[in-house]
DNA sequence: CGTACGTTTGAGTAGCTTCAATTGGGGTGG
DNA sequence: CCACCCCAATTGAAGCTACTCAAACGTACG
């Protein structure tokens, strides 16, 4: 269960900043190939499978960011009940860990779905960044921003008094990629629902047409009558 | 209605620093008084009456962050279904717009819960800042990280099943300074809940003598038994 | 083929919401 | 100073939603 460490080290010239976890922080437009220090060239990734974690619940923090490459990654935290609370499903390109900068020990732990491909960038080398380039201070502070609306955006959903209500705005938030790696509970746990509840929900959608499921492919037919119940009309459970 | 603006140029020489918004940022340890510039010594403030908005929803973001020097503001969006959810309580020291750094326009809005007093501090201050003083950047960081981890720490409480549990949860979390500015309704609309549910649990322990309540102060003598309730325990609404 | 686990589905119940009536407190005008 | 009004808070009763408990089904893996 040992996580696989490789190191990667480009020899590609013509574009040495392709594949940095960092480019989408990077706002030197020309940046000058001599100058470019090894930041942008030393990538040490970790292969994760699934349901392995990145790191846990009260883990000491380690000064690393994450940033996914490939698979889904669910963060969670421990509920006062005993079954656990999900935070945030994160996907392809997603950072992780930018709510432990300031924390001794990890208050979320983070879970791999799928196989995943992260990649692991120093906090030390995001600092050195911003400190070697101020524009890119403000594309820092606007990924942290946007994880903050993001949140709200969650809590919003929280508060969506309807559990069709909830279900419905997931599903078109999630919805782009048409898989959902987690599982039923998980979805439960993020929403603030039960499983069972949950399933109820999506059997309803599914028996009036608006929703189909593959084993693991979803679509949405009917989305905009998802919509609709997205929105807040109400929609009969049981037929 | 309209918001008065009053500039403030400090001329105490001894303590340039005092007052200013920017000094949980500032990490220069000996900030040499020759080399500080306007950044520290001008200060634009807002005075808001209660009930004013600081900004609104769909308001252009104009690229000011605010530190509340004295009073209450809440962070408010607009639900699904007419009323308004709340995101968040702002007291005195906080930070409010972080947010909206990479919007175009407000998604929530800011209404003075008391009469306030807050300060103006240009973001574009606050990069200037991060350029100037590398370590302050990861003072920044922290400070969203810490904003990060609040809003987690929310979506756990509205996650929790039970009423009494969220209302129990949110007095020890709210309940240092001895105060709760905020309406039923705006109690209410932060953890999910109707106005009427809220007050009934509030009745319920005043009830058991856990919690009293003079017309604005509130008191916990019985904190140890709201905490067992915060952490699950049932609790009969009707005696 | 059999076991184990996740999902679906079924009744019954508890708890929150809804709607409405009552109380209380703060402000205004007489 | 008191009466009045207005809005917020409280409280009551009824209804409905989502949870609980439980069983049956499906699928993945040995």
């Amino acid at each position: 269960m040992a996580s696989k460490l490789k190191l990667v080290v480009s020899n590609d010239r013509v574009s040495p900043c392709y594949g940095c976890p960092l480019s989408g922080l990077c706002r030197d437009d020309a940046p000058p190939a001599a100058a470019v220090p090894h930041t942008c060239l030393e990538q040490r990734c970790v292969h994760l499978h699934s349901g392995e974690h990145l790191f846990r619940v009260s883990d000491e923090v380690d000064q690393q960011l994450h940033v996914i490459r490939s698979g889904d990654i669910k963060l969670y935290q421990h509920g006062r009940d005993g079954g656990q609370h999900i935070i945030e499903f994160l996907g392809s390109g997603a950072w992780v860990g930018l709510e432990s900068l300031n924390q001794q020990h990890r208050h979320a732990g983070a879970v791999a779905l799928t196989d995943c491909e992260v990649t692991i960038v120093p906090y030390a080398q995001v600092l050195s960044l911003l400190d070697r380039q101020p524009r890119s201070a403000e594309a820092f502070g606007q990924m942290l921003s946007g994880t903050i609306a993001r949140h709200q955006q969650h809590a919003a959903m929280l508060r969506s008094t309807s559990a069709v209500q909830r279900v419905a705005q997931f599903l078109l938030q999630r919805l782009e990629q048409a898989s959902l790696p987690m599982s039923r509970q998980d979805i439960a746990d993020y929403l603030g629902l039960t499983s069972s509840t949950v399933s109820r929900c999506l059997s309803a959608m599914r028996r009036r047409g608006w929703l189909t499921m593959g084993q693991r492919a979803y679509h949405l037919p009917g989305r905009l009558q998802v919509e609709k119940v997205a929105a807040g009309t109400p929609l009969m459970l049981e037929d």
